[in-house]
DNA sequence: GTTATTTGACCAGG
DNA sequence: CCTGGTCAAATAAC
């Protein structure tokens, strides 16, 4: 918790330095872009701030942090869904109670930000697949130490079509690895999940290679733009009862304990991570962007955010309250509990 | 040598 | 039969 408090502080502190710089500025023989810089970095500070409450904050239910409006969303900050929608349909469902979410990582560069999509874990590719309708192929990878751990996490990496620069990352099951990231461990960052790039450095024909982690892409933008966007299948039979209202944030406790006593037996390898993460509640939309600032620290790790196993399909579908009012909700303001951070240490 | 990636085959679900 | 997801042999990187 101490931890938290400190990168927390920190960030507002270096938010306020940053705006006072900001201010000094605001003249007009200032350039736009050191301008744009620092309410870049402004953003930055307050997102990376806002994901450490979050995590305190995602032991309650309903949590759903919208922030969408990270330095490099500005470019395209449209969240999308496609990718999602056929996702969710199509996930196998013979594995059930896997928790399953999806991030969409918006690579950008130019302030001096390592590669994208570094979560703090080792991934290990194990396929490739064109998808019908989409340009770019789908990357699967599945967690280095699989067999050495037995940790099932595995992941999809899919280039969004209209902007390439963004990236749909879908994690299915928690790491149990035990090298895993919290947030030390993605601090050391610039560990690349996916090698890959080295390769691709000869390789023409990027349109095939979803990587994100191309330097010439990551050359493209700024920052990283990370959403999270939970979404859980794999549970026909579990229909959150109330899930209308992604913004809710009331109502939904009473089911929280179903999937809440599900998930934990079924997957206890969340256990690992912090069993408090559970909250079904926040399945149907939480959206969590980082800046590039936070991948360098350990913020990759957009993990944390947990997602039942509910089957959310159809309201991830129709992403309309997410997208509509991206800045709307934060109802997760009053609800931090920092001591259950101590899970994570 | 080891370990990771590539890529077509294979399989299951719809 | 088509699609998405996984396996595994071949290959590349180290």
């Amino acid at each position: 918790m101490d931890r938290e408090q400190n990168i927390l502080i920190n960030e507002l502190t270096q938010g306020k330095a940053l705006a006072k710089q900001l201010r000094n500025h605001l003249n007009p023989s200032s350039s736009p872009e050191t301008r744009e810089f620092l309410v870049q970095k402004i953003l930055c500070s307050y997102e990376k701030a806002l994901s450490v409450l979050n995590y305190g904050a995602s032991l309650k239910p309903n949590l759903e942090v919208s922030i969408l409006e990270s330095p490099c969303s500005f470019r395209n900050s449209s969240p999308r869904s496609e990718a999602s929608d056929q996702d969710s349909k199509d996930v196998y469902k013979k594995r059930k109670t896997v928790p399953r979410w999806t991030e969409q990582v918006k690579v950008c560069s130019g302030t001096g930000l390592e590669g994208p999509l570094d979560d703090g874990y080792c991934w290990r590719k194990y396929g490739q697949k064109d998808i019908h309708g989409a340009n770019f192929p789908r990357g699967y990878y599945r967690c280095t130490h699989r067999h050495a751990q037995g940790c099932l996490a595995t992941k999809q990496v899919q280039r969004s079509d209209e902007d390439p620069t963004i990236f749909e990352v879908t994690y299915r099951g928690r790491h149990t690895c035990s090298q895993n990231s919290h947030l030390a461990m993605a601090s050391t960052s610039t560990k690349n999940e996916v090698p890959i790039e080295k390769k691709n450095h000869h390789n023409q024909q990027q349109e095939h290679e979803e990587n994100p982690k191309q330097g010439q892409e990551v050359m493209l933008n700024f920052g990283t733009d990370l959403k999270v966007k939970t979404e859980d299948l794999n549970n026909e039979e579990n229909i959150f009862p109330s899930f209308s209202f992604p913004h809710t944030s009331i109502g939904q406790e009473n089911v929280e304990d179903d999937l809440f006593s599900e998930t934990m037996m079924e997957n206890n390898f969340m256990g690992s991570f912090s069993p408090t993460f559970i909250s079904p509640a926040t399945s149907e939309s939480n959206y969590l962007s980082m800046s590039p600032c936070n991948m360098n620290n350990n913020f990759g790790v957009g993990h944390n955010v947990q997602t039942p196993e509910s089957d959310l399909t159809d309201i991830i579908s129709t992403p309309t309250s997410v997208t509509n009012s991206p800045f709307g909700d934060f109802d997760f303001s009053p609800n931090f509990q920092f001591d259950n951070l101590d899970c994570f240490t």
